[in-house]
DNA sequence: TGCGATCTCCGCCAAAGGGAGGAGGAAGGT
DNA sequence: ACCTTCCTCCTCCCTTTGGCGGAGATCGCA
């Protein structure tokens, strides 16, 4: 039984540096290579692979968006995310938006081989220190667990410095409408301007994966 | 004639994607590979390179540290920074420490060919992006350091997002005064409003204690 | 002495942000 | 069918922000 996989990186020497690493299973294939995360989602539709390893740091649509477009649109598909850099808000990010597992990209090609296998079957892979990281954010909880869908959409753009037009052209919505949402969104985090919006989301992992 | 090259990635999957990359052309020879900037430097001592392929985010030393100590110390050496992120710092960074080339990972593999072969001959490379934000570097200097000492001030309570009113009863200044700073820092750091001032003022390491 | 940079403040004004409230429609659960 | 939540958009109104020009005071340096 072989494993179908989409590598999702925009960097071309990682995506052959990865390839070179797959090679030395048969049990693996690469259907498919994207640039961005929007090309990922549209290769996971059109391929339905078993598994995507997706970069977090891409340009058009970034990583963690996808990953949760992914997750909502080919639930059959799980998703690693696979990143240079660990940093807390990125690993919370991803498994929010449901990644089953976070690699680091130094990990050695075997820890690799293992753990696409194992999201393969479902199995949650995490790399130790990112186990580390989502333990202590699990345990002092500070996620806008009451902000809606769309207002996360709005504070994670809110949180790159954007204006409210700047949002609504982002969106595709009126302007009223993301004032509407920013409101929302100072209230329901107990915050009183856009800026300290933006910076409560830097510091909990919404905003640009950097 | 051989170019030989030392691949200074921390990133495995990256160091064998470029050593893949460098197998097509039989003039390259990889030579030495470093995990960290300070191997690297220790195998440009012992090997003596042609060039070597820098990153920039890497553990124990840094890139740019490790570029301007290669330069220093072994000035046969040319290096060339290979980063996945591009930032104006690091941009004018590793070229003021003396990088011969800045290119994003994103680079096409026949690109990478020629621009190292440009390197060993001592000719600069740059890709397009970075050119640009080198040149708008030089243009319009944009660092912290350009910042007065009253300015930064106005910025570390600015990056916590306080309001104008609260900024000038913190300084014992009034109002109109943090209006100014407030306009002079937006126009010297090229932001367009006060939440990427305070993005951007994280990001460097002011604001809150952390 | 003059020049330049910095810090301080002023007023004016346009744009953006934000509070309060209302309203229609789509989706999902009871 | 009903209720709730959410998304969308609206109006009215006020505050904040930020651009612009001007200006006096201090300090240091040429």
């Amino acid at each position: 039984m072989t494993i179908r996989i989409v590598i999702a990186d925009d960097h071309a020497v990682v995506r052959q540096g990865l390839k070179m690493f797959l090679l030395d299973d048969p049990e693996f294939v690469v259907v498919g290579e994207a640039q961005n995360g929007a090309e990922a989602l549209k290769l996971a539709h059109e391929l339905n692979p078993d598994v995507i390893l997706m970069d977090l740091l891409m340009p058009v649509m970034d990583g963690i968006t996808a990953i949760g477009r992914v997750r909502r649109e080919c639930p059959d598909t799980e998703v690693i995310a696979l990143t240079s850099v660990l940093e807390d808000a990125s690993v919370v990010g991803a498994v929010r938006a449901g990644a089953i597992g976070y690699l680091l990209k130094d990990t050695q090609a075997d820890e690799l081989i293992r753990s696409i296998k194992a999201a393969a079957n479902g199995q949650v892979q995490l790399s130790p220190q990112a186990a580390a990281r989502l333990v202590r954010e699990v345990r002092a909880p500070e996620s806008p667990e009451s902000l809606t869908e769309r207002e996360i959409d709005v504070l994670r753009l809110l949180a790159q410095g954007k204006a409210n037009k700047e949002i609504a052209q982002a969106l595709v919505i009126g302007e009223n409408t993301v004032k509407t949402h920013v409101s929302s969104i100072l209230l329901k985090l107990g915050v009183q301007s856009r800026t300290q919006a933006a910076l409560y989301a830097r510091q909990i992992g919404l905003g640009p994966v950097d």
